[in-house]
DNA sequence: TGACAATAGGTGTTAAAACATCTATCGTCA
DNA sequence: TGACGATAGATGTTTTAACACCTATTGTCA
């Protein structure tokens, strides 16, 4: 098993630098797991931003979020908040209500029914990452997760 | 540096599992990375996956590839490399040509301009890394790369 | 040789991303 | 108190992604 990303791209060169081949490393990896998240998804009719929505918006209880703070806490910033709310309110997965103290701001809050789906989700998506994850050792889980937050630790 | 995930997502519950934070982890990452790349690269009118398909045909030489054969290769997957060509084609970074022997095949080269361009954005992408990655150690990176390889040696 | 599957690529359409701009509401302070 | 900046959100527009489907060319084998 080589499993070198040159071979996967079949690139002929090898890379640059190191910190080019993380880079790359990084940026195929995402693009791997995002795929099979989104394709595990699709049956239920939600794509992986949608999903994050209704994971943050359970996290936050009946208070629920503003648009502003459900779209800080997006693992993938969208530009598009409020759109990207629109399209869940009219699926029924999500409420909104303008405040009624500070009429800027619109309170959003998951429905039942949007609660429903992000509970069923859990198991399956625990499995998919588990079935994608699973035959990594804890150790090298741990290194990735480090390496990968000091990346991040520029910002 | 507390430089946790959770905290940055503001999150109020700790993670379901390790491979859950792993996984949040690289698209957290690769998502600030890529939105940084597409940032310099947007005043000279690239996206990255256009810039990802002049790296490769560089790399291909004057033979170049066939439309499959960029795809690919591209460190993301895009479902339509049709249209990512043409419109590459309609700015003039690339040419496209209609095999003489198998006329199913289109061979795709970069032009001069599209050279030009690549080479030009070797030193600032570079840069880029540098000032992104520049700071993390060796051994991190080593650690990074290896654990990538193996999150997608599942295939 | 001619039907047919396989391969390479293009097209059509819908939904979503990206970016700039606009409206409404509130705070503040001269 | 009322002008003005700041904040929260919505809207308009263009581009791109995503998915299914279609056309053209070639290889194969009855």
């Amino acid at each position: 098993m080589l499993s070198g990303l040159g071979a996967e791209l079949k690139q002929n060169k090898p890379f640059a630098s190191l910190q080019e081949e993380a880079a790359l490393s990084i940026a195929r990896t995402a693009a791997v797991l995002d795929h099979q998240v989104a394709q595990a998804l699709k049956s239920h009719g939600l794509t992986p931003s949608q999903y994050n929505v209704l994971r943050i918006l359970r996290g936050a209880g009946p208070d629920g979020l503003c648009r502003n703070e459900v779209g800080t806490r997006l693992v993938t910033q969208v530009p598009d908040v409020t759109r990207l709310l629109d399209r869940m309110e009219d699926t029924g997965l999500i409420s909104r209500q303008r405040g009624s103290e500070d009429r800027r701001f619109v309170t959003t809050r998951a429905t039942r029914k949007g609660l429903d789906l992000v509970n069923k989700l859990d198991q399956p998506m625990h499995e998919l990452l588990q079935e994608r994850l699973g035959h990594v050792s804890k150790k090298s889980l741990r290194a990735l997760i480090d390496a990968l937050a000091e990346v991040r630790a520029t910002g």
